[in-house]
DNA sequence: GCATATGCGTAACATTTGTTACGGTATTGA
DNA sequence: TCAATACCGTAACAAATGTTACGCATATGC
């Protein structure tokens, strides 16, 4: 069994691959290859198995009602492809799935997947970590966009991390800029008026709290 | 067995009061009461139990790092608290909850939902159905916020609701400007303008797309 | 009937944010 | 060393959004 298959699998993740051999686990599966520029999935499918990019990369478009294209996102292998929605209710791939390089997918049905879950600790586990993590990672974000105002963005997201007065930024200012949904000259002038106005001092990406006060004010 | 308790069995969930007691399915679990204004869980507490709320309703607060409180939504019975955390890596309250009336509130330990998991296969599909669907409506949400300017948000979201040309916003214009992250006059302007240039008809909640191109070159 | 509350549209004005363009620094690889 | 690239700060101006206030409906309860 290939060893990216066993991607939610806490346990087997870390077994030697002598171990795997032997080991007598057997996930039902089957495993497509897809060129570059072939649809994996499209948007609309019904999701009736879990999909495991086991090689190579794929990108994620997104096609309105009426056929704009957008892009998502870059997956690279091994991850899942909408594992989250799995077991939505009626869960339909939200994007289309395209190939960017030669690719290989395992797709392990639904109630294979149950069935694993039922059987393997493991597994269980590793698919609801992952789904928290992810689940996390939007919550996160969607905590920002409450917050009014890009000063009112970085001033969240800087006390989210502080660390004694003193904070890092951890990403780079474009990066940041995309992540808050605003334009990096916007964001790059919200820093220097924070610093400007004396409420933090500031310089290649780490930081000092000068007015707790008046930053936590910013906050809302 | 209280029937709150098998909120996440979809088996157990449509089973008669009889049928209920019958049923030989115990979750190890706890039972606690909180009076008004009672801390359920403070925020950073780590999340070793799947909190279910029977009775009441609880508000949850958000705290940053150095006093200030922001309100976060209200959550009433019968309903889970924070499950969807529950198996994240270094899992942990985001917020505190806090009794705004008598509640009751049901801890089940991890180990005893993972063993519930294995062996009821509609409390694993409802835990996961429910996980699943409000990951969708945080990935939708952040969608929303993809598109920058209000405009594009109303475009994304009436082509999100089209059908044959028409659509239903669904929702009051104070709540979509929420939801949106926008103000309301801000958001009624928006729709007045594309009501003015001619791209849709609207009124009362419901409209007609007339220059769907146009329509989509908004949501970019 | 009346007071109250909510939701909605509108307007004028203030503020924030986007846009565009430029120059500077650091890094990388030829 | 040099060119190419990425990242960042800044500025001036344009555009979008927020703010505040008002009037008008509709529903609700007394």
């Amino acid at each position: 069994m290939d060893r990216n298959m066993l991607f939610f699998c806490s346990f087997c993740r870390h077994k030697t691959d002598d171990e795997l051999h032997q080991l007598d686990c057997h996930i039902d599966h089957s495993i497509s290859r897809y060129e570059r520029n072939r649809y994996i999935a499209h948007q609309g499918d019904p999701i009736r198995d879990l999909y495991m990019l086991l090689d190579g990369q794929v990108r994620t478009e997104m096609v309105s009602s009426t056929g704009i294209v957008l892009p998502v996102s870059i997956i690279s292998a091994p991850a899942p492809l909408a594992a989250a929605f799995l077991f939505a209710t009626d869960s339909r791939f939200p994007v289309d799935v395209i190939a960017t390089e030669p690719c290989r997918v395992a797709r392990i049905p639904r109630s294979a997947v149950e069935g694993q879950m039922a059987s393997c600790p493991g597994f269980l586990r590793g698919f609801l970590t992952f789904s928290a993590d992810r689940m996390r990672l939007l919550s996160d974000r969607i905590k920002v966009f409450g917050h009014k105002g890009i000063k009112s963005k970085v001033a969240y997201h800087i006390l989210l991390n502080e660390h004694q007065g003193e904070f890092k930024m951890g990403h780079s200012i474009t990066w940041l800029a995309e992540y808050f949904g605003v334009e990096r000259p916007s964001l790059s002038r919200a820093i220097s008026e924070l610093v400007r106005d004396g409420i933090i001092a500031y310089r290649n990406g780490n930081g000092t709290i000068l007015n707790a006060a008046a930053l936590r004010e910013m906050a809302l």
